[in-house]
DNA sequence: TCCTATTGGAGAGTGGCACTATCCAAACAT
DNA sequence: ATGTTTGGATAGTGCCACTCTCCAATAGGA
């Protein structure tokens, strides 16, 4: 298919597509002629899975391409290219602020990884985007006074397991190397927005329970 | 104490403190001279917290406005100065795209809350900021041909449903009414970056349980 | 008292990001 | 033959979160 019968199927205006492709999100659709391309349903999913991730997991368009780019290399196996891929995603803003807090955050952090014996994590874990991440939110917390010790973060480490051993099973429903590398990618993303609007909601619920006919979200 | 002493005591520039102060973010301190205002621990707190919320949270700084002001909404009782914070948190996009999948995903949200017991949040649930915002995820799960039934969802449900109860737990620690909202406001923003920091790290360590030596994130 | 520095407020300017509009020449359709 | 369509390159747009510059009114020291 030509860029404009991509665009109606996808319903993404032609100069974003292009801007994708220029961008490297989307690969270079099979040259016809000096002048023309020929797409397929492979760039029509990756297209969705693009759009996806941007609009839905709000991945900016620099962490997508590098997401993407390590999905397809070749020189790396299996895991490595899941590794990249999910190292790459976004992890929130630098550290800023106070050092003593994000020092005292990182102890907190390593005590409740060794607790709940996640030693695999420890190894690598202080150079792991998603750590860093963990620590500015536990240092950020601090500053403002809210309990975060490692008691305070247990249950939300056990509910983390608990969706992490979900999402794995989900993934491994998938035969295909290429299947399942694209749904890690997809669910560990696209399952955030699910989790945190189901935590708002079970909030209200929650609130409304306790408290009666007003509820948090009412 | 002074705009400069605010800013040395917070680490923030003094033109984000006016920046902040002309959007709304901040209450203005009390006018000593024309030209000279004084502030207290309070705006100290409370520019701690709008820091937190923007560049922890990633509220956007519109946002984060209709949150405070409802917070010190004196027209509203305690239940609804929540209500309308917690409304006001950032959903996500407008539902973009094919229709049919927004509303099949509606129907499939509907029935979740449902076997889930969830009834009062189906009543007003369909306004709900965080409704819609589930519904846009799934539909986009299910554009991507992503498993997002119910039973596919329940397990995400379920692990909400936990984290609402220890969201509400810790929010309970607190006695006065105030601390409780502001509690709620910077639990709910500030354990999001936590939990899925964890949820991560446990898709490493589960990995590397299951399949070995190299984990997802190596 | 005079002089300099500082303060808080207002408006314009900056940089980053995700597009989006304009052009253009080669190719296609008729 | 000729008007339309295509894909690529370039520049521009709108939004957002600041950040810079200026200013008059002070505050504080000589």
């Amino acid at each position: 298919m030509r860029l404009a019968e991509l665009s109606r199927r996808s319903g993404i205006p032609t100069a974003t597509i292009k801007y994708y492709l220029r961008e490297g999100l989307l690969p270079p659709g099979r040259r016809v002629t000096a002048t023309q391309a020929e797409y397929d349903d492979a760039h029509l999913q990756r297209l969705r899975l693009v759009r996806a991730l941007i609009q839905v997991g709000g991945v900016p368009v620099a962490s997508a391409r590098e997401v993407l780019t390590a999905l397809e290399d070749d020189s790396l196996d299996h895991n490595s290219r899941l590794g990249t891929a999910v190292w790459a995603l976004p992890h929130g803003p630098e550290p800023s602020g106070d050092e003593v807090f994000q020092e005292r955050a990182g102890r907190t952090v390593d005590a409740l990884l060794a607790r709940l014996g996640w030693d695999s994590a420890r190894e690598y874990a202080a150079e792991s985007p998603a750590h860093r991440m963990l620590v500015t939110a536990v240092a950020a917390l601090a500053r403002l006074g809210y309990p975060c010790a490692v008691e305070d973060l247990a249950p939300y480490a056990r509910a983390g397991h608990q969706l992490a051993v979900t999402d794995l099973d989900l993934i491994e429903r998938y035969d295909s190397a290429d299947e399942q590398l694209e749904a890690a990618v997809a669910l560990t993303v696209l399952y955030e927005p699910v989790l945190l609007a189901l935590r708002r909601i079970a909030q209200a619920q929650e609130s409304h329970r306790r408290y009666g006919q007003r509820s948090t979200e009412e």
